[in-house]
Parts: C-alpha cells; structure tokens; sequence
DNA sequence: TCAATAAAGGACAATTTTATCCTATATTAA
DNA sequence: TTAATATAGGATAAAATTGTCCTTTATTGA
C-alpha cells in the first residue's frame, strides 16, 4: 500500500506529535526505538518532512524533532503521505495503465476510484491531534 | 497497490479470457501487445497463473494461453492477485506492524481495515466472466 | 519427417527501493 | 571555550523488483 519510507515515516509522525503534546523533543534514537524503524533510513525520512515544514527540528543537545500545538491540528495523514509517496496511490490505475481516467478507464476504473477516493477521504480527514487523543486511550501500538 | 507483476497479470488474464471467451487462444506476442507488458516477464508471470490452474496453455503452432468457459465464471480477480502477490495487501498492517490484528492494532487499524475488506470483497466479487461482458461494451482499455 | 511456431524455464542484468556509514554543522551546558 | 549531543547530508551498499536473453521442449501442419 504505501512505501517502507512512508510507513516509517506515519508512525515517526505519530510518534513525535505524541512527544510534542507531552511537551517534549523525540531525538533521533528515541523515534527509531519507538517506532522500530532503521536509524539512519529514519533521519532521510524526516528530513524530507522537515524541510517540507510538516515538523519542526533543531540540533544540538536537547533537540530533536517536534509539532508545534497548532501545527498538529492541521497536519493531516495525506499530507505526510503525499510528501513521501506523492500521490500516486490516489491517481494510479490500479491496473498499472499509464493515466487513470474517466474517459479511458481500464475495466476497474470505476470500482478502484471508490476504494481509492475513500482511502484518501480517510487520510484527509485523520489529523495527527486525533490521532494523539485515541492514542492516550492506550490502545494502540507504533511497533511490533 | 499492486506489484508490476500482478498489474501485467490481471491485465493479461481479462484479455486471455475476453479471447477465450471469442473462441481463440493467446499467444504471448499477442498478450504482450494488447496489454503493453514486456513479454518475457509476462511470460514469467503467465506460466505462475498456468501453474496454479487459473489458465491453460498449449504450446506449438496455434497454441496460447486460454481459459475455459467454466473457468471463467468461477476465476476471480482475487484469485489472480492472491497468485502473484499473495495476500499481504489485505493481511498487511498499512503502517507496516509486523502483525496486524484487533488485539494489538496501530492507530489506524480500524480505518485500515474498513478499506482492505472493501477491496478484498470487490476483487471476490468480480469474475472474468462479468468483466468480459462489460467489456464488450467497448468502453474499456488495457492499455496505455 | 521436417520446419516452423509457441510455451517452459534457467541464468543473468538493470533498476528501484531500502538501508548503512561517515563527515559536517549547529546547539547546549558546563 | 570546550566537550557532548543531535540533526543534515553526501556517498555507498544491500536487497528486492523488474526485465532480458537464450536454450529446451512440445505441437502443429505441410
Ligand atoms: S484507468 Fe484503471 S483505475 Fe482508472
Ligand atoms: S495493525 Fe495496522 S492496519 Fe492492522
């Protein structure tokens, strides 16, 4: 469905908007553990999101990567998404056709644009503060 | 969603079937025109789906790849995608938990699910038969 | 029988994705 | 000011996917 770089990079995600709402910098290493994700494969990934301002970082002792209170309400799944994997999962022909529209469908056109407009409806509508709230429930996992 | 090879797959089988169901058999040039797949690789990816008996082939002159009339109205898409890519994309936790389950779910779970059976129930659902007979409508392309 | 045709299958090559290593740069606190 | 910590980023490396080439085997029709 989505990359290894954009999976690690939804649970790194989650996992420092959970740290910024508890007030605290995720570092590299702590990501990492907490997300089991490859170190050094992990900084390229939040790199990329940085530099795209979906997350905030800075160096140095005491630094590490964070949200902003205001930034985690609007920051959606889709936009995490959209920078790692652009948005080919949404406009792709599931059929591998080289474009994917209505006036040249592939046979599932119809059927794979419903799959893929709810998924992308969900991503839409998923901010990572929702995802911090159920998470507080303690019910979900990042890892394993 | 799905690999190159399961794309070239199902695209292969609704023109085998839309074939077979015109009374003649495919030859894999014919195959790889009309779908626009590289032909030795489809030829790999053919000789799986003969092998697990969701098509037939012949060799020699006037030999190809077909199917059966029965077969078509029991040969689903899922069955093609469960050859050549397995069932990882229902199966598969889409932030890439190593196991994906009720009992320990990632944040998006429950949303992940909601899709993934979707899509699984439309791949059940659809037979080549069914596709073949829209087909003849005219309307649909499997290529470019 | 023989030549032509077509799938089967092994070996290998190219490309893309995934992942590591190492150095540079910035920041903090003592 | 210095040592420690942490991100940034370039250069490679490993692995997986995608794709090609070539030989073998089977079948058909002349
Ligand atoms: S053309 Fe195939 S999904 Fe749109
Ligand atoms: S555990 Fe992530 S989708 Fe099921």
């Amino acid at each position: 469905m989505f990359s290894k770089s954009c999976e690690y990079g939804l649970r790194a995600v989650i996992f420092i908007a959970q740290q910024s709402h508890l007030g605290h910098k995720a570092s590299l290493t702590s990501i990492s553990q907490a997300v089991d994700s490859p170190p050094a494969f992990t900084a390229k990934i939040l790199q990329q999101l940085v530099k795209n301002n979906l997350i905030d970082s800075s160096k140095g002792p005491k630094g590490g990567f964070f949200m902003a209170p205001e930034a985690m309400k609007n920051l959606t799944l889709e936009a995490v998404v959209s920078v790692l994997d652009g948005d080919s999962i949404y406009t792709n022909c599931g059929l591998g056709l080289k474009q994917c529209n209505d006036k040249k469908p592939c046979p599932l056109h119809f059927k794979f644009v419903a799959i893929k407009e709810e998924l992308q409806a969900m991503l839409q509508n998923t901010t990572l503060i929702m995802l911090v709230n159920e998470m507080n429930l303690d019910r979900f996992h990042l890892k394993r």
